[in-house]
Order: C-alpha cells, then sequence, then structure tokens
DNA sequence: CCGTGGACGTA
DNA sequence: CGTACGTCCACGGC
C-alpha cells in the first residue's frame, strides 16, 4: 500500500484544469468544482472527508477517474492500470461509500485485486425503487425527473431538425428538455478532465435524488439501508463472477463420462454418440411413424401406443409406469444422461471452467421479479451429482450455511404476527405450530406452505381454518399481497422493492393496465405471484443483507464468498480458518435480521459447516 | 432469425 | 402442493 499512496498523491499533468459550470437542468444544484493537481490540493480536500460519506466514482479508460463528494469534484489522470492502485489508497485511507452508476464499472478493478468495503450502486437502488430490471442511466434519470422513459433519446437517433442535440450547452450533460445526452452516455464522453470531474459530480446528484425517493417509500430508513446491501450484493456479484468456484474438472470429466461415455473427439464423433444413445432407447419403443425423443407430441404419441395416457411427458408423470413398461424406464434413463450431455456435458466444461480450476457465470444482484439472485452457467441449476466436482483447493475448506425455515420466519417478520414470532423462537418452526393445532408435524408443515404459496389442493380445510385462527396477522398479510396481485396493483416487499403486477406507464397503485381485474384464472396467477414474491423478496433481502456481512467479517482472512443460492452460502478459506469463519457465518444472521427487521423479535437460524466439497453439504 | 412452449435442474 | 430462475430443444412464424 505504500506504493499505491506514493501513485494516489502523485501529481497530475493533466493541463485542462479548471472549473465547470453548474448543471442548469439538474434537480439539485451542483457546486463549482475543481480539478486537483497536486498532492497538497488533493490532501487538503479530503482532510475534511468523514469515513464513510459518499464518494463518487465514474472511470473513463485511457484518461482517468473522475471522483466527486457532495460538495466538490476533481478528475484524477491516471494510467488504467494505475486506477486499482488509486481506489485502494483511497480505500484505505477514508472508507468511502463508493457510489457509481453500477458495480460494472469496477468489474476491472476487482480483477486487479481491490477490494471495496461499501457502496451505492444508483442501478440497484433504482431497480428497487421502482421495480424491473432495466436501470441504464439514462432511464434512471428519466425516472427521477419524472421524465417519460419512452421519450429517453438514444444514440445514433434521427434528430434531422437539430431540435434536441443542437440546443443548449453540449458540456452540459442535461439537453435542454431534460434528458441526460446519449453522447455523454455513449462513453465518448470523456475526452477531458472537466467533464470526467462534472460526470462524477451528476452521479453523486442522482445518489441524492433516489435517497429523496427512498426515505419517500420508508421514512423509518429500511428501504435507504436496503439500498446499500442491495447495492454491496451487486459487488458480490461482481466479485463472484470474477472468483469463480472452485471445481475440479477432473473429477467432473469422470462423472459425466459415467452418464454419456467418453468425450467426442469431434463433432460428427458427437452425433454418433447421440444417435447411439437414442437407439438404445429407440430399441424398446413402439413401432409408430415419426419417432423422436426430443419432441414432447413425439413422446405422448408413442407413449399412447404404449398403452399409457398422460397430459405431459414429465419424468413426474411417468415415474409410476416405470417397472412395467420397458420404454418408459428407457426414456427417463435417457432424459437424465441427456441432459448431462447437452446442459452439463463436456461442452459446459471447456465452456465455462478455466485453466484455473474455476467454474465462472455472470450474476445478477436481483432478477426481474422479487430480487433474488441468479446466476448463468448452470451455477444455479448444476445437477447434485456433480456438486462432487464442487472442491475447496488443497490446503483450503469450504464454509457452507444456509438459513433454516426461512419463508414461514420471514412471514413472521414482515407480517409482524406475535404467535407467529413467538413460533420462530424454536429451531425447528413447525414443532410448536403442530403442537398448538393438535396435528402432524407434516400436516402443520403443507398447512403453512399451501397458505404462502397460495396452494389450491390436496390440503385439509381444517388446518387452513385454524391456521387463519391462530395466526391472523400473518394470514391477512399473504391475503392483502393476494388481492393486490389479483387486482393487477403494484407491491412493496418489506424492504421496499416495488414487484409490478402491470407494465410501465401508469400510475404505480392503478389496476388499469390489467385485462382481467380480480377475475379469471390469470387473475389467480397474479395472486399467487404477489403472495409468493412478498415472501420470496423479503427472504432475498434478508440473504442479502447476510451475505454482505459475512463478506465484511471474512475480509480479513483471506476468505472468499464464492456461492450464493438463495438460502445457501459458500466460502472458499484456508483450512487453518474454517472453524473460525464457520462462527463468523452463524454469528453474522442475527446482526443481519436485526438490521433488515428493525426490531421485531422473530429468530432466525443457520447451519454452518466446514466441508471439503459442496456435495458434502446437508 | 426470433419468439414460444415443454422439459428439467436448483432454491 | 406453489413460486422463481437458466438452459436446451423443437417448432412455427417471418
Amino acid at each position: 500500500t505504500r506504493r499505491q499512496h506514493a501513485k494516489l498523491f502523485a501529481p497530475s499533468t493533466h493541463p485542462e484544469l479548471g472549473h465547470c459550470l453548474p448543471l442548469a437542468r439538474a434537480r439539485l444544484m451542483v457546486r463549482p468544482m475543481q480539478v486537483c493537481a497536486t498532492k497538497v490540493e488533493l490532501r487538503a480536500t479530503v482532510a475534511g472527508f468523514r469515513r464513510g460519506e459518499f464518494l463518487a466514482v465514474a472511470i473513463a479508460p485511457g484518461l482517468g477517474i473522475g471522483l466527486a463528494t457532495k460538495d466538490q469534484s476533481w478528475a484524477l489522470e491516471v494510467l488504467d492500470a494505475d486506477a486499482g492502485a488509486v481506489l485502494g489508497a483511497i480505500e484505505d485511507h477514508f472508507r468511502p461509500r463508493w457510489t457509481w452508476w453500477s458495480a460494472e464499472s469496477v468489474a476491472d478493478l476487482v480483477r486487479f485485486g481491490v477490494r471495496l468495503a461499501s457502496c451505492w450502486d444508483i442501478a440497484a437502488a433504482h431497480r428497487l425503487s421502482f421495480g424491473g430490471w432495466r436501470a441504464e442511466p439514462a432511464r434512471v434519470w428519466a425516472t427521477l425527473h419524472e421524465l417519460p422513459t419512452s421519450g429517453v433519446p438514444a444514440m445514433g437517433q434521427l434528430d434531422l431538425l437539430g431540435e434536441h442535440t443542437n440546443e443548449g450547452n453540449p458540456e452540459d450533460p442535461v439537453r435542454p428538455d431534460g434528458y441526460l445526452r446519449p453522447e455523454w452516455l455513449s462513453g465518448a464522453w470523456a475526452v477531458n478532465a472537466n467533464r470526467l470531474a462534472k460526470w462524477a459530480a451528476l452521479i453523486m446528484t442522482v445518489r441524492e435524488s433516489q435517497q429523496v425517493v427512498l426515505r419517500s417509500i420508508d421514512d423509518g430508513g429500511r428501504s435507504e439501508a436496503m439500498a446499500k446491501s442491495e447495492s454491496l450484493a451487486e459487488l458480490i456479484c461482481v466479485e463472484l463472477g470474477v472468483f469463480g468456484l472452485p471445481f475440479r474438472t477432473d473429477i467432473a470429466e469422470t462423472l459425466i463420462h459415467s452418464f454419456v461415455g467418453p468425450r467426442p473427439l469431434n463433432q460428427q464423433h458427437e452425433i454418433d454418440l447421440r444417435n447411439e444413445r437414442d437407439a438404445i432407447v429407440l430399441r424398446v419403443a413402439p413401432l409408430i411413424t415419426e419417432r423422436d425423443l426430443r419432441n414432447p407430441a413425439r413422446v405422448l404419441a408413442m407413449l399412447k401406443a404404449d398403452g399409457i395416457d398422460v397430459p405431459n411427458t414429465r419424468a413426474g408423470q411417468l415415474e409410476p409406469f416405470r417397472k412395467t413398461h420397458p420404454f418408459v424406464d428407457a426414456l427417463l434413463t435417457w432424459r437424465k444422461a441427456d441432459r448431462i450431455g447437452s446442459t452439463f456435458g463436456y461442452h459446459w466444461l471447456d465452456e465455462h471452467v478455466g485453466s484455473d480450476g474455476r467454474l465462472r457465470g455472470q450474476w445478477t444482484g436481483c432478477d426481474g421479479a422479487a430480487g433474488r439472485m441468479t446466476a448463468s452457467s448452470g451455477l444455479h441449476n448444476m445437477p447434485a451429482d456433480l456438486r462432487d466436482a464442487v472442491r475447496a483447493d488443497s490446503g483450503w475448506v469450504f464454509v457452507h450455511a444456509d438459513l433454516g425455515q426461512i419463508e414461514p420466519r420471514v412471514l413472521a417478520a414482515v407480517s409482524g404476527d406475535v404467535a407467529l414470532s413467538a413460533a420462530t423462537q424454536s429451531v425447528d418452526l413447525y414443532a410448536p405450530i403442530a403442537a398448538r393445532f393438535g396435528v402432524e408435524r407434516s400436516v402443520a408443515k403443507i398447512a403453512m406452505l399451501a397458505a404462502m404459496y397460495g396452494q389450491t389442493s390436496g390440503v385439509a380445510g381444517d388446518v387452513l381454518r385454524q391456521m387463519e385462527a391462530g395466526y391472523p396477522i400473518a394470514m391477512e398479510y399473504l391475503r392483502a399481497a393476494d388481492h393486490a396481485g389479483q387486482y393487477g396493483r403494484h407491491i412493496r416487499t418489506h424492504g421496499g422493492r416495488l414487484v409490478r403486477m402491470h407494465p410501465e406507464g401508469e400510475p404505480l397503485d392503478s389496476g388499469a393496465e390489467v385485462s382481467t381485474p380480480g377475475l379469471g384464472p390469470a387473475a389467480s396467477s397474479r395472486g399467487r405471484y404477489a403472495r409468493n414474491a412478498v415472501i420470496q423478496g423479503a427472504a432475498a433481502e434478508l440473504f442479502k443483507v447476510w451475505a454482505a456481512i459475512v463478506r465484511a467479517r471474512i475480509a480479513p482472512r483471506e476468505a472468499r464468498l464464492v456461492m450464493c443460492l438463495h438460502d445457501e452460502l459458500l466460502i472458499h478459506a484456508r483450512a487453518v480458518h474454517g472453524v473460525e469463519i464457520a462462527a463468523i457465518v452463524e454469528s453474522a444472521l442475527p446482526e443481519a435480521a436485526a438490521f433488515w427487521q428493525r426490531g421485531t423479535p422473530v429468530k432466525f437460524v443457520a447451519d454452518a459447516r466446514v466441508i471439503d466439497c459442496w456435495s458434502q453439504a446437508k
């Protein structure tokens, strides 16, 4: 860090030092800014900087870094390779809350090895406040300034009359009509330090506006707090994508071999092997024309010829016929192998596992619906059989932890149901519920799940009535969400995430966009969706707070989060730190719960264990 | 070429 | 029993 420090305070040699004008149309006034030239100036400026204060950062490859506090902004000229050193030095000395458009903008720095403690991700905050997934700067800006997002200008858009682009000051990132200038967003904006500093200042104004919005959602500050943990989740996603999941290709090859045989030598060989696998099933299949194992309609016809009448060809439907019909048995065995061959086969290994023994995918901090984390490359749906290949490095271990009975506990917290909260004090939540109603534990569990997910069949009605009587607050919370969904009204999760129940364009509480409000199967479907979203979404919020705290607590050790799976964490750590980190993970949970639920007395439980291999979990 | 639905893996 | 996601496949539209 001594070397990094020296670089940060190296004098800038950029020629264009000067003042920028305030942004005329920005909602929040930007003060005159300065470009820092020497280490003395920068040091003097940051002397008053408080730990944890917001610091906007904009990185322009080939030019440098724009920085802004709420009062001032600067541009630092640094080589791309040194940008990480500069941010690292600022991080070490001032621990700011880094503020950026999206965590993607620091992916290169994460690759460089920079670890940042806290951040404000404008895209994440936008998704929280306004729902949906799209959160590019132009859209965020337009939404905050109450401009129609349909009118957001795009680069290269025909503007023959020069109606907009020729008006105003091109050095102002805001056009006279209030939208951001697409040229500024295109990446070609950063041609001098002045613009870079101005851009950083603009990032800061956007953040301040977002804070106002979040406080209007929840004046107790919970949504604002959620924006911070959601922001960190986005950074965690970038880190997960960079680090990768420790993975033993040799073990995976052996497993894949056991399902689909040897690695094909070339494309033709691959086709031949595939045909051979098909042929084994077709040998015991009924002799009708148009036989195709990959076409569900054909398979249905084949099953019918074999005397089996089913609504679809899913494994669950066919399983009962397995013993009596050799074709069904062969088909289901083939399906499993074919899935390994097509989705999780040699091609998958080659595509996603690096030569450094890491399985990598792209991560997103929140999906389009209730806000759970997602991952590509099959990281979240890897068959259990293949988890044996997810192994800690030699001398390292995994610490695995998962949240127990997360969804009913979340329901107790978000609804504030005192009776259900009391039940969460038990390590097994369903035991006190069963005792209270005088039913079997399994019956109590099914009834609770049915209430949360809107299950319509297979539940004893009297148990559901008992649930209504025993936990009226929790049941009413679910019913209200269901009702809002049926009528197409948007809902918010406990942490303030907007879950849209109809497309954009209408007021947030309007159901006008829904064709059949409150009626029919589509309305019922929306009802179940909403009922589930308030639980699943709130659970995702708690999980991300937990992950963020764990990330912070394990930072002093050489340990890294390598997998997040809805209610499950996997940490790669030195073997000597395993037990200590398992304790950290468990103790982080009550801390996360207190942060997220703000005083509700709901207990959450996690089981952390030290293992060598993901397949040893549970 | 692109969107859609079926199927199936995970939580 | 329910919800969500990502991925592959075949189909049918253009």
